[in-house]
DNA sequence: GGTCCTGTTGAGTGG
DNA sequence: CCCACTCAACAGGAC
């Protein structure tokens, strides 16, 4: 075995080579002190039951295109099967590694890995090196510029990064030296494995609608920035949930994959609106990103931010349990079929309209079906190509008015919502087939429909398609009701913690 | 303490 | 008649 030391970065939600700062720093290294090179990804072995499938073959292209982005500079990826805290300290004594590159996260799971790792390398005296590159600021210091308080408003975060200067990205194209290839190179055994190889069939998928990966990535933002009047005039409240292909971006998976640096998106963004008319954030592509930004820091700077209890900016409420409406909202089945029609979506195609979103979680939580909206962010965890951790978590708050949000009185109708915007129900046609010959009249109720359509559409309401598992009209009320008294509680509760003196 | 808050509904109005 | 649009009501909180 040989004894040249290796250098490692550790990828994890940067599966890019454009602006990865860590990654070039590695390669550097490497090169400087003629190491090998080793760019390495963790699968864990049970990936597949922790993760829906279309997340997993988002990953697993993603990945594929890495390997064959580092492969054009004369590198590889270096699939690892396990955890990295398992598995990473042996490879550090195997490969004599001297020197650690990896992106900062906020996720507490992977910081879990990263802490053990830390260790190790204290211990054996490999130098480590973290990289701000997965979000636009470094949110720790926006953090410390609100003296670690987090801004819980969208405005003020604003106001706390307006000065903020925004580093140019990087590129790395130059081709790295034979000498920097590890004799174990050409293994097998690294490769990235297919969907077969993890045990997962992929047969029980759709046609893959977002290919993952950098090169996909960078088409699709090149492909919407080169629509310089769209990008300007771009305003999220007045795009569509329900057209039949996303009003959207869709640049979501690829921003929380990695894929996509939001630096790039950033200052691609400046360049088309520099010298013209444009909106403004909140509504702006710019502010889509900073919406990003924001929740962020939230996450990064609050406790249990993605749980109820133990969580200090989430108001408690007492949702109750229910698994039968859970499971019908899950897949699909309320009897409500905008609703079902989205749920479907997002379970079909892994990505849904952020409106879409509201809907389905208003209905979920504080709307309709009183379920903790913890609930409803592992579904969305599962099924999510665009995932994140603490985007996750806030806006399951936001929309269960749990937190930054309390207006709780403003609920989505689940029958009115979607007629704004697709008065036909076409959206609704295609998700939810077997309603795809009501007539419009009934595609948002069609309980309301006499039994003589209904026979004639070919789906008896309760039979081939279900009855509504709750009526909005007057759950959304009682619901209020609810709300409203644990708003009174939590107030007392804060008012206890801190008397007026 | 006034002002402001991306993303409501549902009724009412005017083209 | 249908639409696009405005307006009021609504049980809140951060800054």
């Amino acid at each position: 075995m040989s004894k040249i030391p290796s250098v490692i970065h550790w990828f994890r939600l940067d599966l890019r080579l454009h602006d990865n700062l860590a990654l070039r720093n590695a390669i550097n290294e490497a090169e400087n002190r003629q190491h090998f090179l080793r760019p390495l990804y963790f699968i864990e072995e049970d990936i597949k039951n922790k993760i829906g499938g279309n997340r997993l073959r988002f990953l697993i292209q993603s990945l594929q295109d890495l390997d064959s982005n580092l492969r054009k500079i004369n590198s590889r990826l270096f699939i690892i099967k396990g955890n990295a805290s398992k598995k990473l300290p042996e490879l550090l004594e195997k490969w004599h590694v001297k020197y650690l590159s990896v992106q900062v996260d906020i996720d507490p799971e992977v910081l879990q890995h990263e802490e053990v790792i830390d260790k190790v390398c204290e211990e054996k005296d490999i130098f480590v090196v973290k990289r701000v590159q997965h979000t636009v600021y470094d949110v720790h210091n926006v953090l410390k510029k609100n003296n670690g308080a987090i801004p819980l408003t969208y405005q003020k975060f604003l106001s706390l990064v307006k000065d903020n200067p925004v580093r140019d990205t990087i590129e790395i194209t130059k081709k790295l030296s034979d000498c920097c290839k590890s004799p174990d190179f050409d293994l097998k055994e690294y490769d990235v494995p297919t969907l077969a190889d993890l045990g997962f069939d992929e047969s029980t998928l759709g046609e893959t609608k977002y290919p993952g990966g950098e090169t996909e990535a960078i088409k699709r933002l090149n492909f919407y920035m080169a629509k310089k009047q769209w990008v300007c005039k771009f305003e999220k409240p007045n795009s569509s949930p329900n057209s039949i292909e996303p009003s959207t971006t869709v640049l979501s998976p690829y921003l929380s994959h990695g894929c996509l640096s939001s630096k790039l998106f950033y200052h691609k963004l400046k360049e088309v609106e520099n010298g013209v008319p444009h909106t403004d954030p909140p509504v702006s592509l710019l502010g889509q990103l900073m919406w990003r930004e924001f929740y962020y820091t939230a996450g990064a700077g609050t406790e249990n931010f993605d749980k109820m209890v133990g969580n200090k900016v989430c108001t408690q409420i007492p949702w109750e349990k229910n698994d039968i409406h859970l499971k019908a909202w899950a897949e699909g089945m309320t009897g409500y079929p905008f609703v079902d029609a989205i749920m479907r979506q997002l379970k079909q195609e892994g990505w849904i309209h952020h409106l879409a979103r509201h809907m389905v979680a208003c209905f979920l939580t504080r709307g309709d079906l009183w379920i903790s909206w913890e609930e409803g962010a592992k579904v969305f965890e599962s099924y999510l190509l665009d995932y994140d951790w603490s985007l996750n978590a806030g806006n399951w708050m936001w929309l269960s008015a749990s937190a930054f949000f309390y207006k709780y009185f403003r609920v989505y109708s689940p029958i009115a919502f979607g007629k704004k915007t697709d008065k036909e129900g076409l959206y609704i046609k295609k998700y939810v087939p077997e309603l795809a010959k009501y007539p419009s009249e009934y595609i948002y109720e069609p309980w309301k429909a006499p039994q003589s359509v209904q026979r004639a559409a070919g789906c008896i309401v309760g039979e081939g398609y279900p009855k509504r598992i709750v009526e909005h009209d007057k759950i959304h009320k009682e619901n209020m009701q609810k709300m409203s008294q644990a708003y009174k509680v939590n107030k007392e509760k804060k008012s206890l913690k801190r008397p007026r003196s």
